[in-house]
DNA sequence: ACGACATTTTGTAGCGCTACAATTTTGCGC
DNA sequence: GCGCAAAATTGTAGCGCTACAAAATGTCGT
């Protein structure tokens, strides 16, 4: 048999568009343009192209275009870390408006503990991305030469110059998440603190609603927001005010660590001791795990990220804007009346 | 005239090689030689270009670097749900042999539920990634005309003709973790599978283990390997076999959904019932958790397709390789004697 | 100071694609 | 069947970089 197809031929070059063009006995420019707009060519041609591209398992190099139209269709979105399932909703907001634009979204992460964050951004940029989302704490090395639209997402310190900021209203979601607890009945109630950007201002919004209804805040801040930390900061909570009856902690995954620490010492929750995170992550979701958290509506941050970045590319010369998305509290199990 | 030169000007085109070359004085082929080893450049030049780029913010244009060499110095990994955790490992395997030698590793994911997973292998090879890994079932959709070394990593199923295959042994894996079972002496183990093509290589090493015991087996198999499947199969389970004293889930996700089944039956683990998971993802890691589970060292598998993939971008030719990675138990708190 | 090398630097020619102007084909009224 | 505008198609000139051969410069022994 005579297969003209790829599959036989092992280790044959990589068909470019004039391999189709000469199969299809057309020009090159009407492969690209039936690349770009198949609605503006003949069906004759158009279906004569569509065969050639099967037959030759041809697929458009992106660096070629992207070389020639300076235009790459997609967004980089820079990360902290993959285990922090939060960015899922922020990735799937952006989709959401992007995917039927027909861009693409690049994730990387920073390697957590290496702070790779500019070596990621970098990569990013490398590639070409028309836009960049930060959700990961912007360190200076990034501040200079971006050359493209940038929205921060989720972090409000060291934003690069020029940048946008979409952001959840920590400050909000914190004394949210101390309301709870308070309307719950509680007057002992502890925090469980971080070290990054986010984390001071859930603390700070927590220490003002608690402030506000006349009670005594107890806050135990660790240099992490791992589970770890949240498991020594908790420890730490309870060796000192063993009188705890709710915990707030700085996210979903410290609040995994406040369990281990009450479990340890034959607490149960919510029976002795109420636990309410924050970012509604798969964690809190899980049916489990039951966890009452503050849900800070990433999918919203990407949502508007998206937007915010198709108009910043259509027009570079818009001006910054910063904008707070409001969280949401949702009841789970891990709460419950003192 | 001449060009006014992009030093002063605020919002210029991103420079070019050719920028650095004028700026430091030197020809555009120095530059690039300079980016590709700096150290087979004299000294003078080297500190004159290092200026010129620090100056101008100077980033090379990866889009223009693959298409002249045709080399892009990056691999792509094609995983499923970036919430399964268990690629994490894998990717940070395959990081520690790569990074060293200027490889970066591009994810994407398949989108759950939209079954993208040609989408995403198209979009990573449209980028002209050197090699593949597959972390996801593939498609019948994908076999043809890859044109790059594929490696596919821990399925079993579909493989693209030609690629090479990484995967656990997840024969012994499931007997391994019926077996820890056994030895703790727990006759009747319920087992929760689920339907992709690992969990029916655990599930029949589990039957094989089981039935050389001389035990009566029970599976429960979902449609899926979500927490909820996990929860419905171990409902059924502790519906219909009462006096279970152990069960095995086909991952740790579905381990948490049996926690919540027995949880909600008022049992508890270990004490009435042992759980074993499998992966030992960060879930299973996690200090409340306190999972045993199976590791299937992911890590290595990660590692290995790494080396297999050099290898494979140096000598296109070589046959494809098959090859399994031994998991082992990690014990923790979630298994006891009978 | 002079060849005979080794080392450093440069010019030339694409990589695969798109933009856009130039050209050819088609459709249509009369 | 003719003229002319609209639609379809093609040619030309890069995009920013690298490979590689050619040229320039440096080093050394005698």
């Amino acid at each position: 048999m005579n297969n003209p197809g790829p599959r036989n031929s092992p280790r044959t070059r990589r068909p470019t568009l004039y391999d189709v063009a000469t199969q299809a006995g057309v020009s090159p420019s009407l492969v690209s343009l039936f690349l770009k707009d198949p609605g503006r060519i003949s069906k004759k041609r158009r279906d004569a192209v569509q065969q050639a591209i099967s037959e030759l398992g041809y697929r458009p190099s992106r660096a070629a275009t992207t070389l020639a139209s300076s235009r790459t269709k997609s967004i980089g979105l820079v990360i902290d870390d993959y285990r922090n399932l939060w960015f899922v909703d922020l990735l799937r907001g952006m989709e959401s408006v992007l995917s039927d634009l027909g861009y693409q979204v690049m994730l990387a992460d920073s390697r957590p503990g290496e702070n790779r964050i500019k070596e990621a951004t970098d990569g990013l940029l490398a590639m070409h991305v028309d836009a960049l989302v930060l959700a990961a704490e912007p360190s200076e090395a990034m501040l200079s030469g971006t050359w493209v639209p940038t929205v921060v997402a989720g972090w409000r310190n060291g934003i690069p110059e020029g940048a946008d900021l979409i952001t959840n209203d920590d400050d909000n979601g914190g004394s949210m998440a101390a309301n709870h607890l308070l309307e719950l009945g509680h007057v002992r109630i502890g925090h469980l603190s971080g070290s990054d950007g986010a984390s001071a201002h859930r603390r700070a919004g927590f220490l003002r609603a608690v402030e506000t209804a006349g009670v005594d805040p107890v806050v135990s801040t660790s240099a992490g927001t791992s589970e770890e930390d949240g498991y020594a900061a908790a420890v730490w909570l309870l060796d000192h005010h063993p009188d705890t009856t709710a915990v707030f902690a700085a996210n979903d995954t410290m609040a995994l660590g406040a369990f281990a620490a009450l479990k340890a010492r034959g607490l149960s929750v919510p029976d002795d001791v109420s636990v309410i995170g924050y970012d509604n992550s798969p964690l809190a979701k899980s049916r489990y795990l039951d966890l009452t958290s503050i849900d800070n509506r990433s999918d919203l941050v990407g949502v508007d990220a998206a937007h915010r970045l198709l108009a910043r590319i259509e027009d570079p010369a818009l001006l910054p804007e910063r904008k707070l998305i409001e969280p949401a509290l949702v009841l789970r199990g891990t709460t419950s009346i003192r």
